[in-house]
DNA sequence: TGGTACATGTAACATGTTACATGATTAG
DNA sequence: CTAATCATGTAACATGTTACATGTACCA
């Protein structure tokens, strides 16, 4: 029985988006950017639940540009270099958007010193449970603030986004979630 | 105090342990065990908070293996291959868990969907978010069990390990609030 | 005797991180 | 002029994922 060799290599098979790629073109859909301007897009709007570095950025872009699913336009003002979404681009994008997301992935090596909390000494733990929840009630502020700032400068904007808002709240429900459980924390080591 | 027998490798620049191999690490502090049974126990325990794959536990008990770490013992049944933690994997150890942990770090794909949600459907959003509030669900319900189920088979257990009952409740609290989060969601795309 | 769970491992690739090299432009 | 910031990009490596290949033991 032999089976049809294929020598040819397959040639870019269209393989699904990552969900970094896709969205570096979800904001590509209100215009041409260029990667530093991505990146400070992305840390900014969807920085706290999806992170990403300059460096990923620049490979995603050169990747979906070799893809055709980005054109790369004249370089302007200190060689920088717009990309615009191509209509290959929308497709892709509109494919990632429509598929199931996945669950969310949670690395929180804080709970991991905790787990392993018995090998510490309880003071060491102590301090770095409270650097930790001051970290995190700081967060919290900024998320309020921002949320006030948002209703009282755009009264009309916040009721139009509630994309965008609805992911601020999660911030702060999270936040409020992370504060709630230090404040129920016992104090390690201690007897009981 | 004796010395460590003579015969290592010359230590292949010991640079920081990662929060994976830690974690084997930790884990190995009660005993020997192969690379199956950690990723059994690693899912169990931190699985939550901190994931990994079969194929990466192979991989760190190698790399740790081969910087003196660990110590293969004498296969068993099914050619089980028992590890050890050495004297130099628990210094090892001492140091990482004595490292300030770093922040968590989520990455959320149902927030991206919503983040871009102007570019779906509604109903396809809607559906999205009810898959995934109902997943929430069954794990904070999955959670509370466990901590009842403790409490009922081992009350003295509970009150001490209060390491690992404090993770147990941080997946409660963050459930919690991703619940409260889901239960403020407007009607996306409705008119308002 | 065959299927399933146990157990180890590798290969290939995708993604993420850190560090650096290079140049353009602006501000003081 | 010089430092800081803007902007692009690469190199090297670390980590994470998926798929597969191999073999062992149990149990119906």
């Amino acid at each position: 029985m032999s089976r049809p060799e294929s020598q040819e290599e397959p040639p870019l098979v269209d393989k699904p988006l990552n969900a970094t790629a896709a969205s570096l073109l979800g904001f590509l859909h209100d215009g041409p950017m260029a990667g530093w301007d991505l990146v400070a897009t992305a840390r900014h709007r969807i920085g706290d639940f999806w992170s990403l570095t300059q460096s990923q950025v620049y490979r995603e872009l050169a990747t979906m540009a070799a893809a055709g699913l980005v054109e790369a336009g004249a370089r302007g003002q200190r060689d920088k270099q717009p990309f615009r979404i191509t209509a290959s681009g929308r497709a892709a994008f509109a494919e990632w958007i429509n598929r199931e997301p996945g669950m969310e992935t949670i690395r929180f090596p804080l709970l991991l010193t905790i787990h392993f909390g018995r090998y510490l000494a309880p003071e060491r733990l102590a301090e770095f449970v409270a650097t930790h929840r001051a970290a995190h009630a700081a967060r919290l502020e900024g998320y309020e603030r921002e949320l006030a700032d948002w209703r009282r400068a755009e009264p009309a904007a916040e009721a139009a986004d509630s994309y965008r808002r609805a992911t601020l709240i999660f911030g702060i429900e999270y936040e409020r979630g992370v504060l709630a459980w230090f404040d129920e924390l016992p104090t390690f080591g201690a007897p009981n």
